[in-house]
RNA sequence: GUGGCUGUAGCUCAGUGGCAGAGCCCCGGAUUGUGAUUCCGGUUGUCGCGGGUUCGAUCCCCGUCAGCCACCCCA
């Protein structure tokens, strides 16, 4: 027998209904976005490793799908577009009005290993504002992601939008005398701190000559602590959008280069998946790219989202219609008449030029043959093309019930294209 | 990177230390221009791969690869 070949690790094949799938999550996020006003862009596949080694150090290395092009190049397949866009937003910088608002959808690669929600290939909207300092920046954003999860179906029941600030962990650090690498530290155990035994987590603050309660007390402090949150809240709330949000200081996300506001929306049921991330960067286009811009932005993947949609009532009947959509044909002409292949062929284009999405037989097959065809591609109509032409059966393929059409009025028997 | 579970037809899965199975799907047929149901017929397997035990292994053992799940990580 053959080499049967199957996808490498990680990555997926799209059938057509999970093509289907994946388009409705790209329609939603291109459509929010675009009410926003956010204009969308895309980079290169491919860049060099350096790149990313730049942002986020060597180590990142064994993570990337990287390799030595046939020019010597180290390149890397993208992990992320951050990078990308620091380079392209600082290289023309004064071609764009500040703000820019900015999206993308596109297609990601990491080398690890493939998980429930987790791939080395996977799609990932980016969305991002540069040039603009305000809190109202973030605010805008973590509005946009909860309007995407809106559109998907969730409501304030399914989904929770969680804010904190790094400005205040590192005041608040600060203020107990900690150095940069204290602070480093810190935020780390901060991070793992919901998920690490308490012993281990007043050991790690003790090493620091922090105490627990004292940093309970200051998550507990919520907007209290930052200046910034409140402003966002504030907005969010005029926005209608507070029963969606909720402070937690006790969400640290990845810090590594985040200067400000950052959040995470989590699924609120037993999963407590994050779907979508992000905050304030205002030092890495200047890193990147040399120009000193500030910046804030989050990111939504395809998978975990996904998932989420088919577990979820309300979010998965939105997706399923979706697929059907997709897939609707609206009318199958058939060929009763072997003579008349002719004009059958232009009934099927004067339909299709009306703007119908219209099958016929590539073959010629008998007429039970056509009419079983007809049903199972779920056709609203069978357009009969026979001896009698130029006059046509237009038969309804679910009630059954026909009726003879002239062939000039076929169009306008089927009613409007949808 | 660590551990657990699973790999048998295109799909979902039975099965037994002694000839490889079912359902679904798909294809063809049941005479003239109408779909369902039904009936008849048909295709497809290195039983994931490699080794070991055995007279004989799809079955037992070891390894390996792949998938799923949990942990680590998560820009």
């Amino acid at each position: 027998m053959a080499t049967r070949f199957q996808t490498l690790p990680g990555f997926r094949d799209f059938y057509p209904e999970d093509c289907a799938a994946r388009n409705h999550v790209f329609d939603i996020w291109r459509r929010v976005a675009r009410r926003y006003g956010f204009v969308e862009y895309e980079g290169p596949i491919l860049e060099p490793t350096e790149l990313y080694r730049r942002k986020s150090g060597a180590e990142i290395v064994n993570q990337l799908f990287c390799f030595t092009d046939k020019g010597e190049r180290e390149v890397s397949m993208r992990p992320e577009l951050t990078p990308t866009l620091a380079r392209m937003a600082a290289a023309r910088q004064r071609d764009f009005r500040k703000p820019l608002r900015w999206f993308s959808i596109g297609q990601f690669f990491r080398y690890e290993k493939h998980q429930k929600g987790r791939g080395r290939e996977f799609y990932q909207f980016n969305c991002d504002i540069l040039g603009e300092e305000s809190a109202l920046a973030d605010a805008e954003l973590m509005a946009l992601a909860i309007d995407l999860m809106r559109e998907f179906g969730f409501t304030a029941s399914h989904f929770r939008l969680r804010i904190s600030d790094r400005d205040a962990w590192v005041r608040f650090a600060a203020g107990k005398g900690l150095d940069e690498a204290g602070v480093a530290t810190f935020l780390q155990v901060i991070d793992k701190m919901e998920r690490t035994p308490e012993g281990k987590v007043v050991e790690q603050l003790g090493s620091l000559g922090l105490a627990l309660d004292e940093v309970r007390a200051f998550i507990a402090s919520g907007a209290e602590a930052s200046p910034a949150i409140a402003r966002i809240l504030a907005d969010l709330a005029a926005r209608g959008l507070a029963d969606y949000v909720e402070v937690d200081l006790g969400i640290v996300r990845g810090l590594a280069y985040y200067t400000g506001p950052v959040f995470e929306i989590f699924d609120i049921g037993k999963g407590m998946r994050a779907v979508a991330g992000g905050g304030r960067y205002d030092q890495l286009v200047g890193l990147v790219g040399g120009v000193e811009m500030a910046a804030c932005g989050f990111a939504m993947g395809d998978m975990v989202i996904t998932d989420l949609i088919r577990e979820t009532e309300g979010p998965a009947e939105r997706l399923a219609a979706a697929v059907e959509e997709n897939a609707r044909v609206d009318a199958c002409v058939v060929l009763a008449d072997p003579s008349k292949e002719a004009e059958a062929a232009s009934m099927v284009q004067t339909l299709r030029d009306a703007g119908f999405r219209v099958l016929t037989s590539l073959s010629s097959a008998k007429v039970a043959k056509q009419f079983q065809a007809a049903e199972q591609s779920g056709a609203r109509f069978a357009v009969i093309v026979g001896v009698e032409f130029p006059e046509l059966t237009l038969r309804d393929l679910a009630s059954r019930a026909e009726r003879a059409v002239p062939a000039e009025g076929v169009v306008e028997a089927l009613g409007r294209p949808r």
